[in-house]
DNA sequence: GTGAATTGTGACAGGGATGTAACGATTCAT
DNA sequence: ATGAATCGTTACATCCCTGTCACAATTCAC
């Protein structure tokens, strides 16, 4: 039996009407989605690189920047260029909607709008990038992760890795800069954390690191974090 | 395990009927929450502002101001915007009930009302808002608190913490502007207070400053409340 | 101004948390 | 049946976090 331990999808919403956030952001976590609002552009890239969320829902028009832009850079991002957006505007004219597609949005939703048609194009869209067969590739500097073949690379290489290890990397990897607990971890990858002391969790860990890091001693992607569990860190990661 | 010490919840009551308001307050106290109320809007901002309520109640028609409006201000203030709103008025109009949800109200209220039912809705709203996942990140000023990623940023740079550290330092954050005496903290953090001394978060309380403050002498955020215990002050915060 | 109460702080011993090697148990292919 | 591969556990060493104490500094009451 499979630990029902499943991380809630994160939103990024950008807008700055304060109401309209505010709607946004209540119908989406009463639809089960983490939302974290943004009114303006901020450091809203540098956050979803740090933990990159499941969807950017960007109001075109904001303080200090323009959603446009914003789209463009998120697109050039190889951290986040696979992130599905959706555009969020007053303007209804069909020449916007054509230039927000064509710059990489993912759909588009006109002011006003039923907050029930919000929630089901969101649903829709991240349906849509779920992939369910797509060989869903994680690679980050030189470490390449191809669960649909469960194939890890190194530099290029490929290194043999035990089910158990290919599991336990596959979730930190697809769930980077979050701090998981040898219990969670258990309950996550081995699926029933009962039978399983939570120190094998440290076994395991040594062995992904001998594999994946350069030098085990001082981890750069799989680190420590003494007193909570271990939390895979991102340098630079491209998600397929 | 975390220690069982929940905070009673704080509704500010907004009703210039001190008839109504008592009978409000009654109702409420009966079911454990801690009311405070106000016949007027004069300094309600002010106050939530030092210490965000978990729910607002909000007459419509009250002298000084105007409930909506109150509304509006609540969810343009970055602090206060994700504090739930309910509206309660005499008006049953179906345009006023539109009027007060669509700027961002949660619930509405039409007098006369019935004691149960008046209790029955607070507490769903703010069981709709007791998020299911936490919201992540607290920032302020400078510091940045990354409660999935166990992490603190000071002026950007990462600054490491222990466990307990983190903690400590996520629990004041989250409660902003409220003092909470060492035993309290140990309970809520520590987990079991019985073997540890009250004194022992000083000990914390000074790590934790030399990490955030400019100044550990003069703490701007965590301050020390002789007599009583330890608060977080809030310069102004943003919490995602 | 004086003493008492409260808080700040440096240092330290002990222990809990983690890294790691080695081992037995189990599964599976041959 | 045999050997290899994998799994999970255990034992031990190491490290640094934890919590406490003693003393200094500060605040308060009178």
């Amino acid at each position: 039996m499979r630990g029902d331990v499943t991380l809630s999808q994160t939103i990024f919403v950008l807008e700055d009407e304060a109401d309209i956030s505010r709607l946004v952001q209540y119908h989406l976590e009463a639809s089960g989605y983490t939302v974290r609002p943004y009114a303006a552009i901020g450091n809203i890239v540098a956050d979803a690189e740090r933990q990159p969320p499941s969807l950017f829902l960007l109001d075109i028009m904001v303080p200090g920047g323009d959603g446009m832009d914003l789209c463009r850079r998120l697109r050039q991002n190889p951290l986040l260029s696979v992130v599905p957006i959706i555009f969020l505007t007053a303007r209804a004219a069909e020449n916007d909607r054509v230039h927000g597609l064509e710059l990489g949005a993912d759909d588009y939703i006109t002011k006003p709008f039923a907050t029930r048609e919000l929630v089901a194009r969101v649903k829709a869209v991240l349906r849509r990038f779920e992939r369910p067969t797509a060989p869903s590739i994680v690679k980050f500097e030189h470490i390449e992760i191809d669960a649909s073949a469960m194939q890890l690379r190194v530099h290029g290489e490929l290194v043999t890795t035990t089910a158990t290890e290919f599991r336990l990397l596959d979730y930190l990897a697809r769930h980077p800069g979050r701090v998981f607990s040898r219990d969670h971890l258990l309950d996550a990858v081995w699926g029933d954390a009962r039978f399983v002391t939570p120190r094998s969790v440290d076994v395991y860990v040594r062995r992904i690191r001998e594999k994946i890091e350069e030098d085990a001693e001082t981890p750069r992607y799989l680190k420590t974090m003494r007193g909570a569990g271990y939390r895979f860190e991102i340098p630079k990661a491209i998600v397929n």
